[in-house]
This record gives structure tokens, C-alpha cells and sequence, in this order.
DNA sequence: ATTTGTAAAATCGTATACGATATATTATAT
DNA sequence: ATATAATATATCGTATACGATTTTACAAAT
């Protein structure tokens, strides 16, 4: 079977790549002609790529003006950190996980004290919190984190730029896989939700005093 | 301040509107040249829409064939009524109701009985649904669960069908205006995340009759 | 120096053009 | 009559063109 892929879902591929290494900014501009040229292509698919993830929220489109990726919004850490919070807890608490799922676990748990960058702590997160949810058969939900996860990137680099945030989050991790291996994955759901509601504080505070 | 709206979110709103007014069936072929004379614009702006509702896999692009509206899909069911059954769980049970709030849906309650086709029944259901999020300040929650709403709609429409199903729809709206004038609105959240997962079985049911 | 006004440049939004792919139709062969 | 092949038609995907809007640059006036 051939598989096809548009300009446009390549390019929004691109797009996503480039946020998740965080390559991209607070209220970064994203020019159409500057992208066609950098990817040699029409502006056509560029532009209906960032009208993908305009829907999605991930980037904002003002007419005729172009489109830039979000400005720094407290307002939006509240209001994404609890709906993350709350499916990845449905995804962890109806999951199951053997030997061997919790040991890639625990593999990825003692690499991630040995990153000295926020974006390679935060990939790490990352591909912790998808592990969790692996075993969980939900493509919707996954995808919905997914596009959570790039609007929330930026909030993140900032929780982890600090160690002492980047240690607490890796303590979850401890707890989180302890849990599992008690075979009590409700209470890893907990945390795993309990862990997104608390560094809700700490980001909004990185801010306020940004602001001051 | 002057707000402009494109084409591109002009024709997105006319596709939804059209969604929620039952005009689109499953499997539909959404031909861009026919809707571009319909609504005298070129096919550009359609296709930016129909990208757009494709990233929140609300219609289904097939390269050189063109959108579609998914094909009926059991397990799409107990992906996303698990989803919807929890944000809105979260939402009720994070909000606290006057008066006046709970008047209002107790009106929409008196009204729904008497309505007798499906179309009907369900956008009042979506209205009283919507009735009860409105002090849960969360618009990322609320896009995402219009847009869940639509990948829905037609479930919906097969559950709305049958009389009885949406007098247990109805019933589940008493108990839960009942538990709100007790000011119990974490028991809310309970009966509408218990109504998304009941629906569940239902509507898997029709299906499988459907298919034998 | 700051503000206002004008002109130029850049960018977007939409329409159109065209090649590529897929579907439908017709003709041909079995 | 059915199946296969070839052609015609329709549709999509991308590139390009062009008008409209916005931003930038610069000059003039206060």
C-alpha cells in the first residue's frame, strides 16, 4: 500500500518538530515567504499547514498580519494544565503495565538526571508521559495531548531551565514507577495528574515575576 | 477595533454549523469545487477549512481524493466518549451554580421532552451541556469539547433516535439539576460523566445490529 | 525632538492555472 | 455476459498571480 503524504502535512510536520526542540519562541513570527523558501515550496501548503495548527490553537493567525506562535498567557498555563492533567490520569488509571514496561520506565527515569538542558529534559518528559500512556489503545486522546504538549512547551522550558523544578518533576517519575511497581496504577494516575497541577504555581509565579 | 474574518473561517463556520444541523452523514464526500459555488468563493478558503478540520480529525482527507466525513468507526466511540465524559467531569465538578443558573437549565429541561426528532433533541442536549460549563472558565476545554461534539454528532444522532434512550438522556438531566440544588455539583460531575460512559454501550449496540 | 503624513515595500488573502492522480466511461477481448 | 484495457472526465495539490492590507521608511510640520 502506498502511503502519501501532502506538502502540507509535511510541512506541518516541520513545524511541530521545530517547536518541540524549541526552536521556536513567545510570539515568534512565522513568515510565509521566508518558510516556502527555507523548505522550497509555494506558500500555498505552508500557509494551510499553520491554518492546521491555527485550529488547534498552537499557533495565532491575525488577517493580513501573518501568523506568530502565542504570547506568555497565565490565563492558558490554568486552563491546559488541569485538561492534561485530567487525561493523562484516564489514560495511566486504565492502563496496565508489565515487567518490562515498567523497566523502559525506569531506563528513561535514570537517564533523565543527566540532562543539563531544559530541551532535552523536557523531550525526556515527554517520552516518559507517552511510555505511560503506551499501553493505553486511545489514538484520539493521545493526539489531543500531543497538540497540548506543543502549546505548552514553552511554559515547560521555563519549569525546567530549573533544576531544582527538574528534580521535582523526576521525583514524580520515582513515585510514578513505584507505584506501578506495587501494581497500583491509580496511584500512579495520581500523581501523574498531581504532578501537572502543581507546577502550575511555579510556572505562573516564573511569570509574575517576570512581569515585575 | 475592527475584527476580520477570513474566508478560510467563514467557510470552517458554515461546515459546522452544517454538522450540527445533521446536513452531513457519514462516509460524505465534501466536493471543494460544489461547495466553492455554493458559497461563491474559490476552492483556496474550502480547502484552508477542511485542513483545518482535518487536524482535529473532524473530516478525513485522502490525497488526490479529496475530504470526507469519517466512516462510522466503533472504537472512535470508546475513544473519545471516554474524553468528553472527563472534561466535562472536570468542568462541572470545578463549578459552582446560582440560582438562576440552575432556573435556566431546569427551562431547557421542560423543553427537551418535547421534541421529536433526533436534530432537536441533540442540540438541546448540547445546550443544556454547554449550560453547564458556562461558569467553568476554561476556553480550551470548551473548543475542545466542540470540536469532540461534532466527531460525535452522528452517534449522537443514532442515540437521539430511539425514545427511550432520550428519555434516559433526560433522566440523567433531572438527577443532575436535583443534585445541583442540593449544591452537590461533584455529584453532577459524577451523573454526566456516568451518561457519556452508558451511552457508550448503546450506541456500540446499534452498530453491531446494523452490521449483522 | 516629537508628531504627523506620505510613499514604498512587504505580506497576506484569495483567485486562477496547470500538472498529477483518481474515478468513470467506453470499447475491446475473452 | 463478464472482464480487461484504454480513454475521457473530474478532482485534487501545488504554484503563481494579483489586489488589499499592513508595516516600514522617510520627509515635513509642529
Amino acid at each position: 500500500m502506498i502511503i502519501k503524504i501532502t506538502l502540507r502535512d509535511q510541512v506541518k510536520s516541520f513545524l511541530q518538530d521545530q517547536m518541540m526542540n524549541g526552536e521556536l519562541s513567545f510570539g515568534e513570527r512565522i513568515s510565509l515567504p521566508v518558510l516556502a523558501k527555507k523548505l522550497n515550496v509555494s506558500v500555498t501548503p505552508i500557509r494551510e499547514a499553520l491554518t492546521q495548527l491555527q485550529h488547534a490553537d498552537i499557533v495565532e493567525a491575525i488577517p493580513n498580519r501573518g501568523f506568530f506562535l502565542p504570547l506568555p498567557n497565565i490565563e492558558k498555563v490554568s486552563e491546559l494544565y488541569p485538561i492534561i492533567a485530567n487525561l493523562e490520569y484516564l489514560g495511566v488509571s486504565e492502563s496496565t503495565y508489565s515487567e518490562k514496561d515498567i523497566n523502559r520506565l525506569e531506563a528513561l527515569f535514570e537517564k533523565e538526571n543527566t540532562f543539563d538542558n531544559p530541551v532535552d529534559r523536557i523531550q525526556s518528559d515527554i517520552k516518559f508521559h507517552e511510555l505511560l500512556l503506551k499501553n493505553y489503545k486511545n489514538d484520539a486522546l493521545k493526539s489531543f495531548l500531543y497538540d497540548l504538549k506543543l502549546r505548552v512547551f514553552l511554559y515547560e522550558f521555563y519549569y525546567m531551565e530549573d533544576a531544582n523544578l527538574a528534580q521535582t518533576s523526576s521525583n514524580y517519575h520515582k513515585n510514578i514507577i513505584a507505584s506501578l511497581k506495587k501494581g497500583n496504577s491509580l496511584k500512579a494516575a495520581d500523581l501523574i495528574k498531581e504532578s501537572w497541577l502543581t507546577s502550575i504555581q511555579f510556572i505562573q509565579q516564573h511569570f509574575k515575576q517576570k512581569a515585575s
